[in-house]
DNA sequence: GCTCCTTTAGACAGGTCTGTCTATCGATGC
DNA sequence: GCATCGATAGACAGACCTGTCTAAAGGAGC
């Protein structure tokens, strides 16, 4: 008998279908009966695996911040100068935007309309939190003279280039974005 | 007898709600019933005024597309060079993140979770070409060797500060912005 | 064999949402 | 005076949405 792969569990195929259908159409947009349906699972196995649809986005969103953590961390290892990690992270987002289904943020998607205290509103701020810590480390580890300035520059340079790409699906704005850090990289003055 | 305002129409009544609850907490999140006991309106009167819920965010965007063309307008009138123009318009999203309940853009807020031809989808469009036909045009004035590029630059830092400025809930990206705007139009090169 | 965890199908409840309809009323204009 | 237009209150319909419950079955491990 020939290599059969298992079948996912009720769980696994709930977390692929809110993961596909939330990201591409929206978290309100998408009720639990067309998820259920996607994923081929029982109403039941929903509540059974999570609280209920919110404990599910934050399930999905989650699994949205551990990707993108993870596609930086592959464009930026094996470098060692900071100022190169820091152009690096544009090249993980030019990867992102230029793969299929791009549709922005998943984050600031969930979060537009959401509540402040929502699931959505949480997930963001933690990514958020994050990703500047990040770019604020590596701004000092640069020895920039003002490291918290030039990471507000290129965290904004990064906002920008998601937003374009999503307005306009086009997918220019990670190249335009790369060129706009590099500008400002150089003409930040270092101690 | 003193000078007693007339009471607004209802239909002046409801896009005022609308502008404020639809920007504030989302036009999904509203409903009809919060809409009109706000506005103080009747039910009836919602549908006599609007085809519809989707009729009244139209009308929503709309308002919102002509009073931030009129920024602009105010911001940039006077004004002989291009580059000046083009600096200004960065005066007036300073003007629009400091305001009291600034809360991001509306057409991205609202279509971040609509259907592609929804009226929300479109509404954002007719706002992107008019604003990208504006950045164009004042860098084709201003005698760029390459003015696509320059309004392209321009326009990913303008959406940049408007992201950052929601997300992080302070109106500094703003000048961050306008810094970055003049440091790519000193770096372009004019022809 | 037996138990426990997971899954299934589907009925059902309770809430919310958009939109319709009726009946009435005030103001305005002719 | 009368017709018309805008507005009002509220009942109602129909769709959709989240979440619960029941009864039964499949599967893995002991």
């Amino acid at each position: 008998m020939g290599v059969t792969t298992k079948r996912p569990s009720a769980r696994e195929r709930l977390l692929d279908a809110a993961d596909r259908l939330f990201y591409a159409e929206g978290v309100h947009t998408v009720g639990i009966d067309r998820l259920i349906e996607e994923a081929g699972v029982a109403k039941g196995s929903l509540f059974y695996n999570f609280s209920g649809k919110d404990d599910l986005v934050a399930a999905y969103l989650a699994g949205r911040d551990e990707r993108r953590r993870a596609r930086i961390a592959r464009h930026t290892e094996g470098l060692t100068d900071p100022v190169e990690k820091l152009l690096a992270i544009f090249d993980a987002l030019h990867e992102a935007v230029t793969s299929p289904g791009w549709n922005g943020c998943a984050f600031a998607n969930a979060s537009a309309e959401a509540a402040p205290d929502s699931v959505e509103a949480v997930a963001q701020r933690t990514y958020r939190v994050w990703f500047s810590d990040l770019l604020l480390e590596l701004a000092t580890e640069a020895g920039y003279a003002d490291p918290a300035g030039v990471a507000g520059r290129l965290r904004l340079i990064y906002d920008g280039a998601v937003a374009s790409s999503r307005i306009d699906a086009h997918p220019a704005a990670a190249l335009v974005a790369k060129d706009l850090a590099r500008l400002v990289l150089e003409a930040a003055p270092r101690t």
